[in-house]
DNA sequence: ATTAATTTGGAACAAAGCGTTTAATTTACC
DNA sequence: GGTAAATTAAACGCTTTGTTCCAAATTAAT
């Protein structure tokens, strides 16, 4: 009998970080392997392939298959049993989830080395991230051309956010210019910033969600993994 | 009585998983702090000051000051009681502790927009990593310049790691062919793959350790957070 | 039809990680 | 000397994470 009401997280209560979490009952390490799932889904519809069983999607990520069901589950039932998963219909689960299945508009600031890559990235196009804008205060920048995009004066930054409906920002400015920056997108309306400075942007309690990429820190990740793994 | 040996870690045992974890007792988000931390304290350096407490670095990155100095004593005793910490001393404990208190040999592969960005990205260079060596298969990039370097066939790849004795690998390649390279990487002697790739570049149990960078799961995290953020 | 095999769903369980608190120790300053 | 400040180290509790186990559902075969 499946009518039993799913509410059964408020059995035992207790909620002393009202705050901290976003949606209390998704660990955070789900969200990341549900962007992998969709990953190695996308490459298994492009193969022709119509259904994939938890143990595949498993295997080829090196996980364990009820992890992958049980993440799934958190979300709801998207298999049938007996039977698998369907490939496009996981697919349009998972981009529901994460929100992807509708577009977003971000733009990016800074021309740099790493904003030009960034601009050109086709990963984010695939995943239904739209880039409207691309900002830089260095007036040789402006006016020139990353793919088809025009480097726009950092004063038009505010009228963009509102004209586009701007929700997202990449952020690919040096750290000295970082924080002011942040905080005028903040200003501005945008709620999420995909950070690539090196320094803390950290939202001061408000609505702004920051992602933070620093690339000096991975690498030194890795070459602490490297020298711990020998021994 | 500050006698007792600090072996505290086997008094209960129970080792299920001996080769998941390289270094039993770190948290891996102690790593990640840690480079933060360092990063701080490097800031600081060129301000000029002399001393921290913990406190201060916590504050500075939103965290506890329990935290900071449960993390460092990890490692072992790098503040003084009463005083705080000497900022040249922790910075170089910090480095020392991430493995970057020396220079490591970093090849880079695939020139492409990413690839080039990374190239020029001034944060490896200030940590210790030394770019010997950019490789591409294309022949319309090979005798490019990036800054100082000249794009190398992939050819040369296996020649370059052994004669500059590189451990550490920057993979930037398309997916197709990332697999393929990450394996000629580890053939080769590379002990460790900053992987940029959307592809699971797994090794299958050998002393490969491989740091993931999927700049498109990035943006879907934080579109998660966003989306689940409001509510 | 009925049975057997496969596969998801979901609860229960166990363990590890993480962050805070508390007490003890050392240093600096008055 | 005594007091305040700051690190250490241990202890505690909470959260999170991953696995195991069993029930439910579907398909296929007998």
């Amino acid at each position: 009998m499946p009518f039993e009401p799913t509410d059964s997280d408020d059995e035992e209560a207790g909620r002393p970080s009202p705050a901290s979490n976003p949606s209390p009952n998704v660990p955070v390490a789900t969200v990341t392997r549900l962007a992998l799932y969709l990953r190695e889904l996308q490459q298994l519809q492009r193969s022709g392939q119509q259904r994939i069983q938890s143990s595949a999607i498993a295997k080829r990520l090196g996980l364990n298959d009820s992890l992958v069901r049980r993440d799934l589950s958190c979300f709801g039932q998207f298999g049938q049993r007996g039977v698998g998963y369907s490939i496009v219909g996981l697919t349009k689960a998972i981009q529901a989830i994460l929100g992807t299945d509708r577009s977003w508009n971000v733009i990016l600031i800074g021309s740099g080395n790493l904003g030009r890559a960034l601009s050109g990235y086709r990963g984010f196009n695939q995943q239904g991230f739209r880039l409207v804008g691309v900002f830089d205060s260095d007036p040789s920048k402006i006016g020139t051309k990353l793919g088809t995009i025009t480097v726009s004066p950092l004063e038009e930054l505010e009228s963009t956010v509102e004209r586009e409906k701007v929700e997202l920002a990449i952020l690919a400015v040096p750290a000295s210019s970082a924080a002011i920056v942040a905080q005028r997108l903040e200003d501005a309306g945008v709620t999420g910033i995909l950070n690539f400075a090196p320094v803390t942007v950290r939202s001061p309690g408000s609505g702004l969600t920051v992602v933070d990429v620093d690339l000096a820190v991975e690498l030194q990740r890795l070459a602490f993994a490297v020298v711990n793994s020998r021994g």
